[in-house]
DNA sequence: AAGTGGTCTAGACCACTGC
DNA sequence: CAGTGGTCTAGACCACTTT
């Protein structure tokens, strides 16, 4: 069957059971379709099918028992000290007033340390937008992120003053993983200018990755004032 | 080649190459074997020298670039910022040896500000201890814990260059809740001499308390140094 | 042109479970 | 017994990078 893979086969599969799972349309403890049946029902291999369902396997989203079948995984309800928030909603909750003011909205290609950091392929197509997100006019928030131009094809139109991009990206492309690293840093001249910091004060950076499908959706370089900022979170292990 | 299959072929071939990465002897950025040498090698399918290969980065072990090779990734000291680790497990599982260097362990009274963080009455009797950790020989966290004497009578007597606190903690007083707060901070001279740190270089500072039946049972200050260390999770949401 | 990783196929054998 | 997942093979085509 010479198709034009304009994507991969298993990443279609993945993503048909994917959809399935997340709308609840098949509930937790539910069979999906055998490799053998999702060989008849795509037409592709059985090794084809049986990597999108260990995939998904060991990415927990089912769970498989030889002999017998392959299953929704229970969806654990699990408390994540560092939540996936929108930061419009977070100052609003607070009681403050919370202010976007875009820095800049561009196309780019990924290249170099892009490409790397943020794991695609050299020269894909990115859209990048810097907005500093204010709370009670004081900048609290450094958002640098670029998105996977497939994943929202209109980024470029959307008004980041009125929709953070979180917002944006949470009705179009639904996330399923999420991967964060935080450091303290000493910001470089602009941030700190851009953040109204003072000399000498640092800031703990956010790295965010968001994943659809097995594909990152988008990354982001989240900024704060060391001075002005504290994460917290609280749960039970 | 009908073998017996005691294990499966392409968990041979990771065990050996992580084997390689982990004991240094192929450093990060270096080479790894190519899925044809791996072929070659082990006198296996390239489907499952590329299973193998595929795994071990879909785990951020190696990094693959297409039309160029597969390389080692770069290992940095990472945690989970969502889990409560022992940093010694932490350190060990990276493949780096842990020291802990005691720096004070001694009795104190619940004043002011400590005894409001801890809700016991004024002049409530705390232990206290100040530990640094090594990794490698290269100090990596500064730990500052308090503990209710009630919870852990025999803090005092316990050789804690041979046991964390969180591992004997662990054992008396099973925690039933936490709470993280993260904040980039300015360590002071003394932190900053103890990490041995340069002047303007930024801390993570975490601070952590659990919880036991209801009253907090232990309270730690966390002191990371910013250019040694990064906390990074991955979930689900 | 040669080598790399990325994907895919159409078979195969096995151990296991449920009927 | 038929069905399931777990693994493996020997080919194949492709896009890509390096030489």
């Amino acid at each position: 069957m010479p198709d034009p893979p304009s994507q991969p086969l298993y990443l279609k599969v993945k993503r048909h059971i994917l959809s399935n799972v997340a709308s609840g349309k098949w509930a937790a403890a539910s069979r999906v379709p055998s490799e053998n049946e999702l060989v008849k029902a795509f037409g592709v291999s059985r090794m084809t099918a049986n990597r999108a369902l260990r995939e998904l396997s060991d990415e927990g989203v089912l769970v498989r028992i030889a002999g017998v079948g392959t299953f929704v995984a229970q969806g654990g309800a699990q408390a994540h000290p560092l939540q996936i928030r929108n930061i419009a909603d977070e100052i609003r909750e607070r009681g403050g007033t919370h202010r976007a003011q875009l820095v800049s909205l561009e196309k780019v290609r990924a290249v170099g340390d892009l490409a790397a950091d943020f794991g695609v392929a050299p020269r894909s197509l990115l859209y990048r937008s810097v907005i500093v997100h204010h709370e009670n006019e004081r900048p609290i928030q450094l958002e640098e992120r670029c998105v996977l131009s497939a994943i929202a094809p209109d980024y470029l139109k959307v008004d980041f003053t009125r929709i953070t991009p979180h917002e944006y990206l949470m009705r179009t492309a639904p996330l399923q993983e999420a991967q964060h690293i935080l450091r303290a840093i000493m910001p470089d001249e602009t941030t700190r200018r851009l953040l109204q910091m003072k000399r000498h004060e640092p800031a703990l950076l956010v790295l965010r990755r968001t994943w659809t499908a097995g594909a990152i959706a988008s990354a982001a370089r989240l900024y704060y004032p060391g001075s002005r900022y504290e994460m917290s979170g609280r749960f039970r292990p």
